[in-house]
RNA sequence: GCCCGGGUAGCUCAGGGGUAGAGCAGCGGAUUGAAAAUCCGCGUGUCGGUGGUUCGAUUCCGCCCCCGGGCA
């Protein structure tokens, strides 16, 4: 099959606008790797291409979920799984994009198998996160997932819940599960992947300036829609950046320059984390730290061309 | 020019003869179906400059520089 390209990177470093260039020069379709582009109702908060921005490439799983669907990696896994096959059944190569680690990193190494767990067990064990904190999380999960809880970091409720969650719907611990994995949606020889890494103070200027601009865009009555509808908070789409800020606005609550610059705040620490994440996770990656576009585009073209060259027949 | 007040972390500021804190910002890390989430950890500093007093000065004194406010 023809070798998929992985763009990865920080919030606001401009994946998506390589991402569409690339696809334009070697011809090809982008794919979404990014938990929030997904939400149909997070145009302009969730910095999706417009379709202006697409110039005509092909563009997949983005805007496809609706905001009061609780999306996940695991569903995603699923998505990107049918989208890629379909591409390779019409031969075209396979451009994603997007800044969520955890995506791309279950698609080239496989997620555990692990059954979806009960709504109603779900709100059970939420209901005690919310009762009880991660200490009765963990009192709970300590006997029937000693390993997990004593990996899990003190407070993190989130994992906690999880582990524990997916006990009480299949009776065995989250550690038995994660000893396999599933197959990887793309085996190693079938992608390449790169990670933008511009410098840190350059980046979060970018990030100001570009929530600035979707003020601008009209981020706050794409946030007063979503408000109107009235949905649970803890859902996916209500945390985006911004999105408490601007709905603490909407309530009158804040002012909104402080609504502003919360949501900078957290968009800069986000980005920090994901620097993180391409170190740590992602560290044979190459890396194009330069934020001009040419260099980056002749990057990764080049290193492109290396690997899609096809086999020389060895007719000796 | 004179008189006050002030110059301490990136910012706002506290402190005080034994080389320094606090909030915010920031930095490092974890990361298996909520991941733009969730969590763990960390003060990062010519105390404006320069002489002097002192065993020892960021702290006291002199001079200089800068920023406010007042009088001219």
């Amino acid at each position: 099959m023809i070798p998929a390209i992985l763009i990865h990177g920080p919030t606001a470093s401009g994946k998506t606008a390589l991402a569409i260039e690339v696809a334009r020069r070697l011809g090809g379709e982008v794919i979404n790797a990014d938990s929030m582009q997904v939400y149909r109702d997070l145009q302009v908060i969730s910095a999706r291409p417009t379709e202006e921005e697409m110039g005509g490439v092909k563009h997949h799983l983005f805007g496809h979920v609706d905001a009061a669907e609780r999306y996940s990696t695991g569903q995603w896994l699923e998505d990107v799984r049918a989208t890629i096959r379909s591409l390779e059944l019409r031969g075209k190569r396979a451009i994603l994009v997007g800044g969520t680690g955890l995506y791309l990193l279950a698609m080239i190494q496989g997620l555990s198998n692990i059954p979806p767990v009960p709504e109603d067990v779900r709100a059970d064990v939420r209901a005690i996160a919310d009762a009880e904190g991660a200490e009765g999380l963990r009192a709970r999960l300590a006997p029937v997932d000693p390993e997990t809880s004593d990996r899990l970091g003190t407070g993190d409720r989130q994992r906690l819940a999880r582990a524990y969650e997916v006990y009480l719907a299949t009776g065995k611990p989250l550690t038995d599960f994660q000893k396999d994995r599933q197959p990887p949606v793309l085996q190693e020889n079938e992608w390449i992947g790169f990670a933008l890494t511009p410098p840190r103070a350059k980046l979060y200027q970018k990030i100001d300036r570009r929530f600035e601009g979707m003020l601008m865009q009209g981020a706050m009555e794409e946030a007063r829609l979503l408000i109107k509808r009235d949905l649970d908070p803890e859902l996916p789409a209500m945390k985006a950046h911004g999105m408490p800020w601007l709905a603490a606005f909407a309530r009158g609550e804040i002012t909104a320059e402080f609504a502003a610059e919360n949501a900078k705040r957290d968009t800069r620490r986000y980005a920090k984390r994901q620097f993180t994440w391409i170190g740590r996770q992602f560290p044979f990656w190459p890396r194009i730290p330069s934020p001009a576009p040419e260099d980056r585009l002749r990057v990764i073209l080049a290193l492109y061309r290396e690997i899609d060259r096809p086999v020389e027949a060895d007719y000796s």
